[in-house]
DNA sequence: CGGAACGTTGAGCATAATCAACGACTGTGG
DNA sequence: CCACAGTCGTTGATTATGCTCAACGTTCCG
């Protein structure tokens, strides 16, 4: 997949739909920050929005970008990635629906973000975003949350990148997006399409694809996942045995 | 040194001194949380906090305790740690005066924080707080714009432990102790304190005390740093090379 | 059918971990 | 004052985990 550049202030008809959002029959209504708000406020937040469809490896923000936009994310999975100076790269987060894009109270994006599927985002300039945070104490409020358990998230991480094995990293990696896909059942199989290809598993979790790919073939062996057509489709056929491998003891 | 519990409410006469807070001769007042508010206001503050002292080894909360306080750090160092089940050990934050201790809007603490040198904290009730973030909204957007700061502190942090080598994770530690202790000259030599020991120094990094020793050798060897007496006095002899070292290009 | 992107597998290697010994500094008690 | 233990740090030898390089399969398009 080629990356392109989606500015995502401006018109850009040929890679997104511009439409004015419509809050009413959005699917994240009330997972987003937008759940925050009354159905009379949630107008304000209306005036401001519009809906735009990003493609699959489109960026969505550069490093380095004036930060002009800030954005929910309705459908879709996005990146986003911190790189060094010689092309490493590593992805500091994913993205799901409900979830926010967008550097606020900063002039600059110092992340790249980038849609791993097709998305849609609920996207706001960033000033009147934030000038809504002025008027609505419940957003900022439900915001600061978001973001505190973000905090959180990227500690958890931090455990997994200095201290994990290979293998367990591997092993959470596929319980995480069992969870996040809400399949949380206990018991039966349960299948999974992981949102990702096996270099973003690579980036996301500090290994090579090669060790992914043999971490894959060994929880494979061991009959604890098996996959489907297009190695995508990954049946969890011990979710106990999996998780595990996640933290032994 | 032997590690304790440090009880953040209710008094200890024997490990930490109580004393009402006295905001105007504070060496934090314009680098913290209260930065954000006017004399008048501090008042409120002032009424609900303590002052209190923490020895360097005490622990200020346990992972899985219920979360009912909320500290500004006044003098000091305090590592956050996370931790398997195993017993591996990541530092997955280090914090400095001006900085904050505590879970808000959460029951219970899943960090844990221990005081690496002796260290001065202002706390609060956790739930009265939250309640003044409720009245002073600049209070709130201030913690607001510092978790999001944190936020990409941590995700500078997981390149680091994701895709550093071993050197690059060393040099570029050195290099945030410099900063971090506001001695930036880029030319003269700098002498710095390390607050924290080589075990300390590889659980951040996610490295092994061994794998620091020898990297600080071989920064040693390039005549890029020195060490004064006891080996925390740490002089940058080159902060040009040692900046390079951090990322390669 | 062919090409391209993606994924798997293998062989060898390198970086950092592990295991182990030793050295330096600190405080304690004889 | 010195012997001693204890903590911390350094250095060396060896190992192992995951990386690199390379070849080969697979899937999915046109």
């Amino acid at each position: 997949v080629t990356l392109e550049i989606l500015p995502m202030s401006g018109s850009d008809p040929m890679s997104s739909l511009q439409q004015p959002a419509r809050c009413g029959d959005c699917p994240v209504r009330n997972i987003s920050l937008c759940g925050s708000l009354s159905d009379e406020d949630l107008l304000s937040l209306n005036k401001i929005g519009r809906r735009r469809i990003v493609r699959a490896g489109q960026i969505v923000s550069w490093e380095g970008d004036p930060a002009n936009s800030f954005a929910n994310i309705v459908r879709g999975v996005l990146k986003v990635t911190a790189l060094t100076m010689d092309g490493r790269e590593q992805i500091v987060g994913l993205l799901f629906p409900g979830d926010f894009v967008g550097q606020l109270f900063s002039d600059r994006v110092d992340l790249t973000v980038t849609a791993i599927t097709e998305a849609d985002l609920c996207t706001y300039s960033r000033t009147a975003f934030e000038d809504l945070l002025d008027m609505f104490p419940s957003l900022e409020r439900l915001l600061l949350k978001r973001v505190l358990a973000s905090l959180n998230d990227a500690r958890d991480r931090m455990l997994t990148l200095g201290r994990k094995t290979a293998q367990e990293r591997v092993a959470g990696f596929i319980d995480f997006i069992a969870k996040r896909l809400g399949k949380n059942g206990p018991n039966d199989v349960i299948t999974v399409e992981i949102p990702v290809s096996r270099g973003e598993m690579a980036d996301y979790l500090g290994l090579t694809i090669e060790t992914i790919s043999r971490q894959l073939t060994r929880l494979r062996a061991m009959s604890i996942i098996a996959f489907g057509r297009g190695n995508r489709e990954c049946h969890i056929l011990a979710a106990e045995r999996l998780r595990l491998l996640v933290t032994p003891d």
